[in-house]
DNA sequence: TATTGCTTGTTCTCAAATTCACAAACACGG
DNA sequence: CCGTGTTTGTGAATTTGAGAACAAGCAATA
């Protein structure tokens, strides 16, 4: 019988935020309890899967019945480690970053944006009224900021060819994880989790798929 | 021994594009031979998953020498389905769909937007002057957009509640793929490969490593 | 309290992916 | 033309993940 303490697979964690998401509009709709079938469903994974994963957190189910749905959402909240807010850092006030910070749903989902960098002087100063006016800084004041404010995530929106050095900077600054929108590799210590998103990556997965065009639908 | 018209594992697919994107800069940096120990460097990969992985393309390295730079670039582009241009539709253009469009790194990699849309009249007519004043449209124009230009990608970028009619408008257009920055499991058929890219998702993963600190780095 | 119906948790089997390890193959220098 | 050093390509072993199947367990109801 697996218990939190246990390890959770890499792709059970994967998907723990999927459940998660299902779970907080099951709430929204006035749900009480689910099945892994309608979680399944939801979710778009298989109903064995649901099962297994959450059997990785306990043995919080009730058979016949299914799962108490806030009780889940708790369970799987603090597998993930989304007790508190984790504030979020923004370097590099561009497009991406731009949009990034007047965004909502970062801080809906408890990644609140503290705090924006750039290297452009003439971008510092610029206040954001999506996020309650935070004003961007140079970057030069990283550390200052993160330290001061306690800042768990950095997220990097810099061209390419600054990424790596916004990463060191972010290191440097003591952030906990990294986000990073730069089509690059970074070097980044082992004891600092990142994951990158690019997407022209995914648009050329995409492009394999439908080349091979209906032998496999979505694979992520 | 794999050749080219055999298949090609998913895992292998996700990777190409990294190793597309090594190449790339390579063969920009003037290098004309790589090694699988190098390409794993840049990629951030194991040497020999690397070597497994471009094995299932075809037998293009040379034993004491390492892989041709452009040779095996032209192999990855042609297994990705990456020969022509893909035209992309963004369907939403707020906060997102407006970097989206701005942002140059699509055309670069052989994936131009020559259209957006919106349900919002008062967007519609403005121009984007960084893909070649693209005008916004309506999204009623979908399907006639899609046909006479030929549209390959549908990009979603519209609020989640909204995504799942973008989705359908999409698919009746006719567009052969779709990727979408709703953070909602869409209903579309399995002959049209799609993705889903979620920023609290990969937030949501990350903080769960954080937790877990310094035990797991980067597992994507 | 016994029965019934439903859903979980887990076991088992199969498939996919990773990694190691090394023979085969090639370039190059002497 | 032969030996040497290097790097590929791939078998084989191991790890990880997926999915089917079903016994165990609980609620509800009579
Ligand atoms: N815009 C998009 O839709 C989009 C999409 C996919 C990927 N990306 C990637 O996201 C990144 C940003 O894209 P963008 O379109 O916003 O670029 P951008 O050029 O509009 O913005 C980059 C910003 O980073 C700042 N910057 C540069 N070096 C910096 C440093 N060392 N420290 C702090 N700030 C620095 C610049 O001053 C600028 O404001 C790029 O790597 C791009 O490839 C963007
Ligand atoms: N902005 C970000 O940085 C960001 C980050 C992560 C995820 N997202 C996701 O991307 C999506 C868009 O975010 P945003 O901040 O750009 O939102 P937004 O509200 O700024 O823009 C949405 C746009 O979509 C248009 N729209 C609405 N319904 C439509 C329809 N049926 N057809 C066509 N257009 C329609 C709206 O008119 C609007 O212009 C959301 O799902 C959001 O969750 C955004």
């Amino acid at each position: 019988m697996p218990r939190s303490g246990d390890v959770v697979p890499d792709a059970t964690v994967e998907r723990l935020p999927l459940y998660h998401q299902a779970l907080v509009e099951l709430a929204r709709t006035g749900e009480t309890t689910v099945s892994s079938v309608k979680l399944a469903e939801l979710a778009g994974v298989n109903a064995a899967k649901v099962r297994k994963d959450l059997s990785f957190l306990g043995s919080y189910g009730t058979r016949g019945v299914g799962y108490d749905v806030d009780f889940l959402t708790i369970q799987v909240s603090r597998t993930l480690g989304l007790t508190g807010d984790s504030s979020v850092v923004i370097v590099g006030f561009g497009n991406l970053g731009q949009a990034l910070a007047k965004y909502g749903g970062f801080a809906d989902r408890g990644f609140p944006v503290v705090a924006i960098v750039d290297a452009d002087p003439t971008k510092v100063g610029t206040a954001v009224k999506e996020t309650d006016g935070v004003v961007v800084q140079h970057v030069d004041e990283l550390a200052k900021i993160v330290r001061s404010q306690g800042v768990a995530v950095g997220v990097i929106a810099t061209p390419a060819e600054s990424a790596q050095s916004a990463a060191d900077a972010l290191v440097g600054a003591g952030v906990q994880s990294i986000l990073s929108f730069a089509p690059v590799v970074l070097d980044i210590p082992e004891t600092i989790p990142w994951r990158k998103v690019d997407l022209a990556t995914e648009l050329q997965i995409l492009s394999f798929y439908q080349a091979r065009s209906g032998s496999l639908q979505h694979p992520a």
